[in-house]
DNA sequence: ACAATCGCGGTCATCTTCTGACCGGAATTG
DNA sequence: CAATTCCGGTCAGAAGATGACCGCGATTGT
């Protein structure tokens, strides 16, 4: 009976990825009846993992959330993304779940693919930003607006625009993209019938998913590439910034071990110093992370950094005294 | 045939959850002969998971890491952990990752059983510190540690001691404690036949995990508490420093929307000032966030901290010119 | 070298259950 | 009202699961 425990764990597996499914999906994906479809549906219930269904002629299966944790199916992507998750959670910046991180990536990591560890390494040696000097999102929101963007299911939100001006929205969502500085919905207005992006710091209010909607395509396919050029088009800059370049007078070598390759390049001046330049836009807090080593440093430019950097001395300056 | 499919999952689950098992052990476990075990194992395999085995007297099965990665079965805590771990890692501060993090938290959430949503909330809503500046572990490293401590094989490794004194250890593991501060391993020290507690970040060298070891307890039971013990009995003081507080000079108000909650509270001081009090231990970090806000402030305590911004005033000082 | 332990896999008889096909019923949408 | 969809009953044949028994080979420790 390797074909009925298979064939659950993959529905499973569907249930967790996707919106809603009707019976006769499922049964086509799997390649059984309908009927089958039904006892199997029934079988993961007496499991513990309830699987909400409603008739009709827009019904279906989605999986919700019960009182015990179904078996997680994670593809690529998703498992690497866990475990670099538990490996920032475990090495202490967030209190309380050390321990139980660890605990948890031990378990993965056990089981991890080598080609996916290779790339957890790769991400992992990364960590710890410089980034995200850019507003602050909550995550509950993210997963909500990505559920569903997943299940193709209406969105009603408040959203203050670019001039201020509040407006209630309500979208058929696409597709959540981070520019590598702020997050976006990419999504299809039904009130303008048109399509809009959102920047999700700027969803307010309650937000609300609503009924099942059509599940939109945007123009181009590519969700990331209609942003750019949405970003571009509009004139709103999202990361207009040229790098920072500091000098650092210690070797090269020494300065890199301490750096995050990922972040900023290092490059030698001389014998005894050498130039960090960050990948993207230069924000304070690449200064910050530049103070933090506690070496002499000069910022090379742009002039603005150099400014945010006198400005930081004159209100440590004060703090002391 | 929900029990065949129900068993093959908690033998998965048997064996995420814990070292090797032999044949007898997990039939006991699950309450079927040992030839139905075995049976089980082969459809694991013909699953693609793929289950080493071990002849002899210290046989046993084990999950290895295959082609695919297996459906991932978390307890209460470890699912906490995930989430935690996947909410910070979508908020940016791991670049690369974002997209995909908030994909699979969506999956989660969808899933999570709503008593543990709310432990989730109340964790992700009180990171500590202001990026930990304590000593940083390989995660690598520590997921090692913790499958070793939780699959009883030997470990061996290289310290270097309070003292710079360097020596190889070779020790059967018990737990990975982390003490709010620094990571612990407390285990047996075969050739010195006793327990010894390690400093993670004092172990260097290549590490190794050995054969199957015994699996050991920690006289008294609590390897958290007899870290405790130890670490009281031995002077060393592993409390982390205090509470940074830093004065601003603007409403509570206005500063309670630029400092994110779970790093720090703000409390009013006066109706034009306030005291910004770190969750945890103060690090440079924190003063560095402060003076970005370019606000007028005043360092309140320890005087540490005082010390620091005197100390980066310096660096940045240099900077400008 | 020997014995004990443990995984491996074959066979067999029995029993359970799975599957697909058919049916009518109920809920929801438009 | 019609269309769609989930629900669940029944039936017969097929398929698989289980436990009991067996000997084999590998590994470990004496």
């Amino acid at each position: 009976m390797v074909q009925t425990s298979a064939r659950l764990l993959a529905l499973l597996s569907l249930l967790q990825m996707r919106r809603e499914w009707t019976g006769q999906e499922l049964a086509d994906r799997l390649e059984v009846g309908p009927r089958t479809i039904r006892r199997d549906v029934e079988k993961l219930r007496s499991l513990g993992y309830p699987v909400e269904a409603a008739p009709g002629v827009a019904g279906g299966y989605r999986l919700g959330a019960g009182g015990e944790l179904p078996p997680l199916l994670l593809d690529d992507a998703e498992a690497i993304a866990v475990a670099v998750g538990l490996r920032t959670a475990a090495t202490g910046s967030i209190a309380g779940i050390e321990e139980t991180s660890v605990r948890a990536l031990a378990k993965l990591e056990q089981v991890l693919p080598a080609r996916l560890r290779r790339r957890v390494n790769a991400l992992s040696g990364a960590t710890s930003a410089f980034g995200s000097e850019g507003p602050r999102i909550d995550a509950d929101v993210l997963a909500t607006i990505a559920g569903a963007c997943r299940d193709g299911t209406e969105l009603h939100f408040a959203y203050v625009a670019k001039d201020d001006k509040a407006s209630k929205r309500n979208v058929e969502p696409c597709a959540v993209v981070y520019s590598g500085y702020r997050w976006y919905l990419v999504a299809f207005d039904t009130d303008r019938d048109d399509w809009r992006t959102f920047r999700i710091d700027r969803i307010g209010g309650r937000l609300r998913v609503g009924a099942r909607g059509r599940r939109r395509t945007v123009p181009g396919g590519d969700p990331a590439a209609y942003l750019k050029r949405q970003l571009r088009a509009s004139g709103a800059e999202d990361s207009p910034a040229p790098p920072g370049r500091i000098r650092l007078h210690i070797p090269a070598a020494q300065a890199g071990r301490r750096i995050p390759e990922r972040y900023a390049t290092v490059e030698p001046d001389g014998e005894e110093a050498c130039v960090v330049s960050t990948r993207g836009a230069w924000s304070r807090s690449f200064l910050v992370w530049m103070a933090l080593l506690d070496e002499p440093m000069h910022v090379v430019g742009p002039p603005e950094l150099a400014e945010a950097a006198r400005a930081m001395v004159t209100r440590l300056g004060e703090s002391g005294g």
